[in-house]
DNA sequence: CGAGGAATTGAGAAACTTCAACCGTGGTGG
DNA sequence: CCACCACGGTTGAAGTTTCTCAATTCCTCG
């Protein structure tokens, strides 16, 4: 099985061999997480940086009157709180959407990696650059798009990443969420959500069949929502050699 | 008059003499950029990385139908583009709201400093990460809350933080913005943006004269807004001492 | 004084929300 | 094996927020 971590990273930069190792090594200690659990919670300081090797999970925030924005998914390879070796706090939640392998760094591991291996330390602060990227286009999908190009928008980047790390098959992927959380992460209403998706699902861009997302025509679909991924800084085209696997759904 | 940057990075960490020193040294050579230019453009790989240290501009991107999304505004001491010191390509742009002056750090000189002083790329690294925790809260800004709370939610941050420079006096600082900006910067449309304002000033909640904006009771609109200012993560209470000047206006 | 950009206001339309009901399914306990 | 329950999805209807369009005023600058 290959570590999704490594080749996230290896998709930004090379790594010397060295590193790699160190990589892996690091990623020894992992856990299973069930689904729907926290990972992580606001005001935790966690002594170590958590990394999703399988599975999904959200980052999300709670408001005072029980309204949630989720702005985040997090795919294999993804950091969940790699902010915590610098900022001591988390100021968000992070929770599984369905069960999840995680490795857990500890804090001192990355200040290690990060103060002796500038290839590594460059990496993981491309990570960081990335996330915030997809951070800002999400902040233009909530401002400027109506909800079904928001809609279609997401699952064009879900497609992206996913089919980057070898998460997809033709056009369709695995999505295990739902209506109302798709709203938390929309600012719609499930309601609306639902009447969206049923526009989308009419106008033949995509389709749904259980917890799964097809997309006949990808290139439609990004048209549609005006979907550019650059911002997504992938060095090469989506590499599909070795797919992740899932965990099987509990 | 006081260095902005460094100012800035020892809010959030304790840096050594000679970080100190090759900071200002570096942040030597500045230049005058006037209102309402490009500072850096979208697709850019700029040699430089700029840092402002006088007046405000905004990140921004342009949709292919010439709608607006603006996510972020810059203040003396942040950066615009420490990305491209790893990621190469910008993927928005920066635009001057006023007369700024900013230093030119090559990004020879960022790498030299992120590999060799731990400290500073410590410091550096808690730039980006706050600068994603604001991107962050202005998702669940625009996800989640209606027109009025988002603008004044928009006007508790800039206080805060410009408070945390020495920027304003009492409940009150300088804001070169058009309405037709707020509302590409919170997903509205320029009327909108005007009703809410007159709501919040009917409400008492702020006040406008020309361009500076004044809040009676901070306390009070960061209960209307619901703002929490821990995501900005600033490491002490905001500190008054000698303000950063602004350049006058143009 | 005139021009141009920004602010303001009204009115009608579109997008989205809320509430409430109903359906389908999968899991659980008897 | 079946009744029941809970949760997610679906739909209708009415209400609210926000948008667009268009006209008017205000301000600043030349």
């Amino acid at each position: 099985m290959p570590n999704a971590l490594v080749r996230k990273l290896e998709g930004y930069a090379p790594l010397d061999a060295s590193d790699r190792e160190r990589l892996l090594d690091v990623c020894e200690k992992t856990v299973v997480i069930e689904a729907d659990r926290y990972i992580t919670r606001i005001g935790d300081s966690p002594k170590d940086v958590v990394v999703i090797l399988e599975g999904f999970a959200v980052r999300s925030k709670l408001l005072r009157d029980g309204r949630r924005q989720i702005f985040a998914f997090l795919v294999p390879g993804d950091f969940c709180d790699l902010h915590v070796a610098v900022l001591d706090q988390m100021d968000h939640d992070i929770l599984s959407m369905m069960p999840c392998r995680v490795a857990q760094i500890s804090r001192d591991a990355v200040r290690e990696m990060t103060e002796t291996r500038p290839k590594l330390a460059k990496a993981l602060w491309w990570c960081t650059l990335v996330d915030e990227a997809i951070l800002r286009e999400w902040l233009v999908n909530l401002g400027q798009r109506d909800a079904e190009q928001r809609i279609a928008h997401l699952f064009c980047e879900l497609h992206t990443r996913l089919h980057a790390i070898g998460l997809t098959t033709d056009g369709s992927f695995s999505l295990p969420i739902t209506q109302n959380e798709l709203g938390d992460t929309m600012g719609l209403s499930a309601v609306h959500v639902n009447r969206s998706l049923r526009s989308l699902r009419d106008a033949g861009l995509v389709s749904f069949r259980g917890r799964v997302i097809q997309i006949p025509d990808v290139e439609r679909l990004q048209h549609f929502a005006d979907f550019d991924p650059s911002y997504l800084h992938l060095r090469h085209g989506p590499a599909a050699e070795s797919p992740v696997p899932l965990l099987r759904q509990a």
